[in-house]
DNA sequence: GATGAATGAGGCTTCATTCAT
DNA sequence: CATGAATGAAGCCTCATTCAT
């Protein structure tokens, strides 16, 4: 499944032959009939094996979590970083993203268990921060969703354009933008507010 | 190319049959061949073809614009959406994502022609929101990068996971979350400042 | 097809290669799927072709002929014969026989197109035959049965055991003791009745 | 021996996989080989074990009988049915008949061993009739191959057409039509003589 | 310019066979 | 003796590409 995972995230799913799986897995073409009857259910094998532990992990994180919702959101995005994003799972939406129009099923896989908990996950974390008085008040679930824009575009752009730059993104500096940027906004505390 | 960038989309390059672009488009297969020399060139003729007239829309808008940073900021994703992800082009993303293992050398044309013309836009606009203090001052370059992030989020969405929601997203509303995100942030402007 | 049945008969459906279909076709091999969905398809096409006019044909004749029984019966089996048992499509019915375990729906429809309608055409001449007063009375329908496996071992002689042979059996005679042997028996006339 | 039996019977050789056979035999895949060298080699000796005592023992018959032409034809005729007919052995014929273009020389052994002894066992019951005076001159030969048709036709038909008829057909009528048809042929004693 | 029949390389999948345990 | 995991050759089928009409 981790020869698979890397394949499919570089090639795509039909561009990757299972010849070539097997081969980086060190077995051969016929041992991977033994464990999957199809390419197809190899790929759905990879994304659920996969993402699942993930999601279930920054699940945990966030309801055992002592902190501000500014130090919560920092934890959860660092932990989402280092599990997913820093790891060959950070291919997996990738890997959806590609072929949700040949795997539908797979796609709401994904969407039901993924992201529909993540962005639960989320919104959680911005009404609980209403609430303590430590946001202000905001159309939760919209904001939520472009909240992860930011993430998944790095995930996106480490297996996509990474390659293409002179140096390396530094990932922390990034995630301290990304959180700077959405809590505190980038107008100039004294500035006029219209932005209409 | 229509036909072809609308299957690409759908399916994924490799997934779609040159077969069903011929018969979506009205031809035969064999006149595709007539304009194009090769699968490879039809993917390349459709992204480059589509791409280069949106970004170069978008600079201009911001060299001619008159007015508030937050107010070009505004318009111009504004623009991006009304010309692209409102747009059979908004499948671009998707797809160079999905096949820059593929063909390295188109997901760098992107890269060079999209990406970074766009980060240069993004980054021209936030340097001069500085200049003009409008806005604070922050780092410029991955504050760009991750406020592309949610735009990217809803091109992909809309050709991924759309058709699971029962109500599709207001894009108008999430247009709205998004600039006060980014402009004015989370924070309760009088809560504690301490993130880290 | 003509390529098809050639093949199947000789090695059987499973044990041919559509590639050695293709080439004594003289084609290529995707060729061969552009009349034919499936190989499936192509052993089902290959024989609902090949017999369907052999019996239509014999219906036909045993409709219009006028004399008695037994030389409507010589008729008959000399017809089928020379349209089926002395051409190649004799071995239908060892393919249909080798298959019918795998495509029960294909020797469903050898039962009801080709071994009842000719079991209907036969029964129609014996009952016949005794209306008139030519044949004495007994039991049809398993009689009829009866009369047919000469006919079909014949058939599955000639593809399977013909090779054999010092010296090929003379179909003349043979067909000549068939008929003797069904109209006259091999019952001496004045010797005594007892078979039980 | 066995399993391997129906299940070459039921689907082919070629359609037969060895797992199957296995299985159905309560044994694993790996254990076939420490009797039988390969698939080929199962095969043979599913046929030669099954068939050589049935052969055996209606040529004991045949020695040992006494009584009439047609009282020792229906003896043979119903040992043949009890002893193969009726059983598994039934579908050795099919076996042979389908796979004898992939299997000449195990084709050539049932011819040798099977047919050509069944043949000289009912031509010397036909001579002997007629040398007794039990039975017309005829052309014994060729009769004798007539005369198997039927009995090959059932033991045919139980494998590939039976499931498909409403009322399976009794084999006790089948028979009983079967000897009178060869004994006293269907032609009215005192109607016209001319077939030809 | 347009067609669509033909091609054949390539990939998924099966399964007879082997062999370490 | 028995197992069953592993192998890899072989076949079905697809589809990008060609080309005569």
């Amino acid at each position: 499944m981790q020869a698979a995972l890397e394949l499919f995230v570089e090639r795509g799913f039909a561009a990757t032959r299972l010849e070539d799986v097997a081969s980086r897995a060190g077995v051969s073409k016929g041992t991977l009939y033994l464990y999957f009857r199809s390419k197809d259910e190899l790929l759905k094998a990879v994304v659920r094996c996969g993402i699942l532990p993930a999601i279930a992990k920054a699940e945990t994180l966030a309801e055992q979590f002592a902190g501000s919702s500014g130090e919560l959101l920092r934890a959860v995005v660092t932990l989402i970083w280092s599990n997913v994003g820093d790891t060959l799972l950070s291919g997996i939406p990738k890997l959806i993203i590609a072929e949700s129009g040949n795997f539908p099923e797979l796609a709401q896989f994904y969407y039901r268990e993924v992201i529909q908990r993540g962005l639960t996950l989320m919104t959680g974390i911005l009404e609980q921060g209403i609430r303590r008085g430590e946001l202000r008040k905001f159309d939760v679930e919209p904001t939520a969703r472009a909240m992860m824009g930011p993430i998944l575009l790095m995930m996106l752009w480490r297996h996509s354009f990474q390659s293409f730059e002179s140096e390396p993104l530094a990932i922390e500096r990034y995630i301290d933008c990304y959180l700077m940027l959405v809590l505190d906004g980038l107008r100039k505390p004294n500035s006029p507010e219209a932005t209409r």
